[in-house]
RNA sequence: GCUGGAAUCGUCUAGUGGCAAUGACAAGAGACUGUAAAUCUCUCGCCUUCGGGCUUCGUAGGUUCGAGUCCUACUUCCAGCA
């Protein structure tokens, strides 16, 4: 089993600390998202650097390029990327959901590669073994995610996923077991949770997967804030508490690692803030601004005066808008780093904050100004 | 000086009688949540009560119902020859 430290609670959000064979991670954490196992336009060195815990790979990505056994061969995730530190993997099920092309059926999703049109079928079974070869610490079940918010649509995704996460459980025995005779390190097991922004179809799902053998939870198919602490507050309630919860593809608006962190929460990631730094959108305190409007031609301030990352520290907005202009390489890195640095210390703020019983204060303060 | 060729929206460019005029870049703005995303969308002559109105394709004339497109002259640039 997962070990999983819970240092201090308050309400339904806790601090705590996951133990991997990779590492610790101190939570509430936000995952960095290296989706083909980088963070775009970022080093992992510059990740260690900003304060970056863990990462999540994807499985899908991962499995047509380069191939989970090669990865296998290097020796996993953490070694072959040299994160050398906790890793995720996302089960491919998102991509089901978001790729064009995909036909699902009860057996799972066929799926044309986006690299060479060659066609294949991702069943439970095969995304538990691609991950167990990846090697991440952390696993995701394969789900899938209504295409629609109908709530028969909705209904009808999350009893696919219930099955399949039996599915999924079967097969990660098997490769528990095989691991063990082979003296692999462990890899563990989140179940997801589905159900839309039905409450009802929500508990459901989360009753269900808190009966099984997993390590830890997913709460997947969420888009927006809204509602999500309603959604939360339900599904928290009803999974074990002595067991992390990480909250798929939620962060990129700051106010979800709020409301995320509040109602039991534990580890986020998102694509969010990396790919609008590439796009010249960055986070401050007082809102995101787009760096490449013409105002900040001229402007020789820090992008946020308050952040300690190496672009705000060093660089001007109006020298960050120049590389932006000129398509330098150089101010997507700055950009990626200020972004990523900016959700990773919030959240860290965030777990002070519980820490310290100043929560509440320091949500006000911080949403108030950034959505002022 | 002669002989050809060319001048179109900030730049390059499409356009061979129905055209406020093509495309790219630049510029201005917006979007982005388990990444087929260093991507995508919109605006880009002036004015507008959004019906439309006005002024445009080097300059000046002309032919034509109608000219960026055809003709004449001029101006500038390019190439070749002297």
């Amino acid at each position: 089993m997962l070990k999983f430290e819970i240092e201090k609670t308050s309400g339904l959000a806790r601090v705590g600390e996951i133990t991997t064979p990779n590492g610790k991670i101190k939570t509430p954490a936000f995952v960095g998202a290296a989706t083909r196992g980088t963070v775009k336009a970022l080093t992992f060195s510059e990740m260690r650097a900003l304060g970056s815990q863990a990462i999540l790979a994807n499985t899908y990505h991962l499995f047509l390029t380069p191939g989970s056994k090669l990865i296998e061969e290097a020796g996993g995730l953490a070694k072959f990327s040299a994160w050398n530190a906790p890793t995720f993997t996302d089960s491919g099920g998102f991509q089901i959901f978001s790729l064009p092309d995909v036909k699902i059926t009860e057996a799972g999703a066929k799926f044309k590669s986006y690299l060479n049109g060659d066609k294949f079928l991702m069943t439970p079974e095969l995304s538990m073994q691609t991950q167990w070869e990846i090697g991440a610490d952390i696993h995701m079940a394969f789900d899938q995610l209504a295409k629609s918010e109908n709530r028969a649509d909705m209904e009808r995704a999350m009893n696919r996923t219930h099955r399949w996460l039996d599915r999924c459980l079967l097969e990660h025995e098997n490769q528990k077991l095989l691991a063990k005779k082979n003296k692999k390190p462990e890899q563990f097991l989140y179940a997801v949770v589905q159900g839309g922004t039905f409450l009802n179809l929500r508990a459901t799902s989360a009753r269900y997967a808190a009966e099984k053998p997993v390590d830890g939870f997913g709460i997947g198919g969420v888009f927006t804030a809204d509602g999500m602490d309603e959604m939360l507050k339900v599904v928290n309630q009803i999974l074990p508490s002595e067991k992390p919860r990480h909250l798929l593809g939620m962060g990129q608006e700051p106010r979800d690692l709020f409301i995320g962190a509040e109602f039991g929460c534990d580890t986020f990631d998102c694509v969010g803030p990396t790919r609008l730094a590439r796009n010249g959108a960055l986070y401050t305190l007082d809102g995101r601004i787009n760096i490449k409007n013409s105002k900040y031609k001229t402007d020789f301030s820090p992008v946020d005066s308050s952040c300690d990352c190496e672009l705000c520290k060093n660089y001007s907005k109006s020298y960050l808008n120049h590389l932006f202009r000129t398509n330098e390489i150089t101010g997507k890195v700055l950009a990626s780093l200020h972004n990523e640095r900016f959700v990773v210390r919030t959240v860290d703020k965030i777990r002070a904050a519980l820490l310290s019983g100043d929560f509440e204060s320091y949500k006000t303060d911080f949403l108030s100004r950034y959505y002022a």
